[in-house]
RNA sequence: CGAGGUGUAGCGCAGUUUGGUAGCGCGUUUGGUUCGGGACCAAAAGGUCGCAGGUUCAAAUCCUGUCACCUCGACCA
């Protein structure tokens, strides 16, 4: 009745089906990740966006501590010397760098990059730090934000400025910097799996989509619920490419000045992009709970009448106590049906209901975000009971972004094959290796190149493209 | 950067064709009644119409430029 009227005027989400783009974009807005700025192309990350920011951090920190890294600072500021030393390098960035030409009121003798990425300026301290093969390895990270002058932006997709890490470590011997590429992406495609719940291809990039100056980069690549690929963590291997031109040189056990061998790795809060399209629907965010800002909201129903704020805030508190991340909402402005429907679009993993009912059963309403479902839980066991629901979801995120990723990856033996599957997937297919193929595919289908498996067991004998003998079995799919 | 679209109150919009000094709903504030899926009544506050020029007695409205956002291409994480 005049419900229904008011419902009109409440902001809605474009529904994902009709427009993907904007759904998206609505989401990350009405969620209240981010706001627009003045700057053009750089976003501001609100505190609940900047939240899920703190945990990826936090468990992709822990694990770099793990294997072995320790993390540094770098200047922002790149002399243009410094990145014209690695021919690929320049060529790649060039078109994306920003420039600071002045200091003060004195213009500037030589201009200063804004940092797009930091290999430089670490392959340059790296030459001062490494003298033996005693310094080896140095493994390296730093948390910091980098700027690429980017032509169209979308919130946490593509932004001029972005936060992200990259890791930069140099070794002995190129075994041991392959070791150490692989070491970094099989850590991201941890993460992304048992954190994110985000199911990852995991593979080798071709030449045409490697990074500028690497000798080899491996990607882990996402699936969206449009069927297009996200890059969601890189790996480099760059053998000696940057550290010749920088004279990362030291003295080996056999007595030779020999050059280190040097990676990166890097990922970026484009995660929170990833995560909204792997997850989301209808009603808006969908967090995993290790993830989740809030993994429990407490909404008291009722909560004018006796005992009732009470109690919430009683189970609150033991939640909180036994270590999870809960927010009571206790505001006296909004009713229980608009909180439902708040954290539900911030994507809130689980809610409990508490209203005089339930105190009188000495239970709680318990509401998974992933499935609806709604289940009394008696309070005597609801700390138990909310660690078991949580891990639930957080499993049953990945399971259904697996369930609709393999869906979506079809092999493919014919480019019309191809043309067909990379309209909303993965086109798992043979190719030749030549450059030639992927521009033809890029130019008649809009797909790329995402990545070659490390199973490479062949599907098949010619290439899907020019149908010369196959050499690689690849992933196509259009990207974002 | 190429093609198209949109900028009017915190949000969503009307008004622009035919210039006349800005309106609706939600939200906000205050008071009261409510509270198990986006409550109701009453009163109030809130806008240099994206920005900069120009035309005009008069510009949200007409002209020029510019900026931002959205969609589709090209490019990148």
């Amino acid at each position: 009745m005049a419900k229904k009227s008011q419902q009109e005027f409440v902001q809605h989400i474009t529904p994902r089906d009709e427009d993907f783009s904007q759904w998206y974009t609505d989401v990350v807005r009405l969620a209240d990740l981010m706001d627009y700025t003045p700057v053009r192309g750089c976003m501001a990350i609100k505190p609940y966006g900047y939240g899920i920011w703190e945990l990826i951090q936090k468990e992709m920190d822990a694990a770099f501590k793990r294997t072995g890294h320790q993390n540094v600072s770098m200047p922002m500021l790149i002399p243009e010397s410094l990145l014209l030393k690695e021919a690929d390098h320049v060529e790649g960035f060039a078109p994306e760098v920003a420039w600071v030409t002045q200091g003060g009121t004195e213009p500037l003798t030589e201009r200063l990059a804004i940092r797009p990425t930091s290999e430089t300026i670490f392959c340059t301290m790296y030459a001062k730090w490494v003298q033996s093969w005693r310094d080896l390895p140095l493994l390296y990270n730093q948390w910091c934000s980098v700027m690429r002058w980017e032509k169209t932006t979308r919130p946490f997709l593509r932004t001029s400025e972005f936060l992200w890490q990259e890791g930069h470590t140099v070794h002995a011997t190129a075994e041991e910097a392959q070791e150490e590429t692989m070491r970094m992406l099989e850590v991201y495609r941890d993460f992304c799996e048992n954190v994110l719940a985000v199911p990852v291809y995991c593979g080798q990039k071709s030449e045409k989509e490697k990074f500028a100056g690497a000798q080899a980069t491996y990607s882990v690549e996402a699936m969206m619920q449009d069927g297009k690929a996200l890059q969601s963590g890189t790996s480099h291997n760059f053998g000696t490419n940057f550290t010749e031109p920088f004279e990362v040189k030291f003295l080996d056990k056999d007595g030779a000045q020999k050059y280190a061998y040097e990676t990166s790795w890097g990922t970026s809060t484009r995660f929170i992009g990833a995560l909204i399209m792997t997850h989301g629907d209808e009603r808006g965010l969908k967090l995993p709970p290790k993830v989740a800002p809030v993994q429990v909201v407490v909404v008291p129903v009722a909560a004018h009448k006796e005992g009732v704020l009470e109690g919430a805030k009683a189970v609150a508190d033991r939640l909180t106590e036994a270590g999870l991340r809960v927010k009571l909402d206790d505001r006296d402005n909004v009713t229980p049906g608009w909180k439902f429907n708040e954290w539900e679009l911030k994507g809130v993993p689980l809610r409990l209901e508490i209203g005089p009912r339930d105190l009188e059963n000495r239970q709680a309403m318990c509401v998974r975000r992933d499935t609806f479902e709604k289940t009394p839980v008696p309070l005597d066991e609801i700390v138990e009971s909310v660690k078991a629901t949580l891990c639930a979801i957080q499993k049953n995120l990945y399971e259904i972004a697996r369930a609709f990723r393999d869906a979506r990856t079809k092999d493919v033996f014919t480019m019309e094959e191809l043309e067909e599957q990379v309209n909303g997937g993965y086109a798992r297919a043979m190719w030749c290796g030549e450059r030639a193929c992927e521009d033809e595919i890029k130019e008649r289908f809009g797909a790329t190149s995402r990545n070659m498996p490390f199973d490479q067991t062949p599907i098949a004998e010619t290439c899907v493209c020019c149908s010369k003998p196959a050499k690689k079995l690849i992933y196509f799919a259009k990207a974002y």
